[in-house]
DNA sequence: GTGGTCTAGACCACG
DNA sequence: GTGGTCTAGACCACA
């Protein structure tokens, strides 16, 4: 999988490494860059590729677990599982709304116009 | 400002609370909702009706003032600023879209559709 | 809450330490000893008064949160959160069948009788 | 012994595989099912049956053989043994006290009430 | 003050 | 080989 260096993480961020890596993974597995039954490159692989400690790895991939979007077993590679995904609750979809519309707020500040911003979701079909 | 509870935050988010708080007024004032000149609710004003500390508040305003969005140089109410933004570096618009990315594979591992997720964007005209 | 010392941990059990120490905060809620509202210890305290590290007890907490049997943020007290627990799927109740019998049949083989072994439940009144 | 699928393993559950194995096969022997005398199943047909690495079977059967309920040494067909069980000792009965007590408040908040609970235990008459 | 994150590395459990 | 757990302790973020 990250022979390819799908997965990129800026330590300089606010938002934790583990965070960005299972945000990346999730990302690939939702848009179906990672099918189902794929595996995932082993935790310390992936830690020496990223620069980071095993630990880091390994807690993004519980994350991913936990979520249901792979599956981790002791001695056993990690897989991409296939899920289906419950219906959003509306209280969700609010919540949503809030963090893109923060987030929208954060890159029209930082010089984006909201054409901009548009084009970032337009011109990224899966 | 909030007499109308234009801003809501979510304790339970992942976000911080400071951060929530900075990046709805930073919104309002992007789109225009709070135009230069404009003051904002005093600190602890503000923390009392969001219940949160006002040092969280405190801090939210610090942020904002620092990206030149409003001032609190002049006595203790805080302005708005008029802002020059200035464009944006290619750099930063990669990873904004990197960002909404990993947040629309959030929302739709959270059981959203990419419809979904595109009318929460179209729905939020300013 | 472990001034009356609730918890104990056994470090020579497979279960792990973190795993043993969910468990039993997750009772103490569950059986009401620990009421809604109520505060938990500080991670590095129950560390302490537990002997191990803070980390152990910090992962065990995540582990609650998720559950969402109890609310832990940045720079607060952990608090236990009144939670409506969903009904259970027949699934789920498959499971804790088998993990009940598997438990059984262990006790048994280590010497237990059925009979002493249904004491324990009754015994257990909350 | 398998023919019927007495034995069913969950490798999504935090049990260990081999545990879970020697977990049913114990509590077949104990309620008296497999009687003594009785033959097990190979190790790598019941490993085939399952869908598990044959180790893993003959992890679980090693197991079971320490704990003296098979025994491997004639051949190579493991057989149920007619032991002799000590009385438990009271610090051991305490541990499943403890284990139960865990157990039962993991399944309630898993949604199942306590009375559920208990009749999954009188359900299981051997 | 609180909890969160990360690194470093030992050692174990599992298949 | 794989992942899991734990310790040690630094440093950060938040309220």
């Amino acid at each position: 999988m990250n022979g390819e260096a799908q997965v990129r993480i800026d330590l300089s961020s606010p938002e934790p490494a583990y965070r960005q890596i299972a945000g990346q993974v999730r990302a690939l597995i939702v848009e179906g860059a990672l099918a189902p039954g794929a595996t995932l490159p082993a935790v310390r692989r992936l830690a020496i590729d990223l620069g980071v400690h095993f630990n880091t790895v390994a807690e993004a991939y519980r994350q991913l677990a936990e979520e249901g979007h792979i599956d981790v077993s002791h001695g056993r590679v990690a897989r991409v599982v296939a899920r289906q995904v419950p219906p959003a609750e509306p209280e969700k979809v609010a919540q949503y709304q809030a963090r893109l519309r923060n987030l929208l707020a954060e890159a029209r500040s930082a010089g984006l116009t909201r054409e901009q911003f548009r084009e970032l979701f337009e011109g990224d079909e899966p």
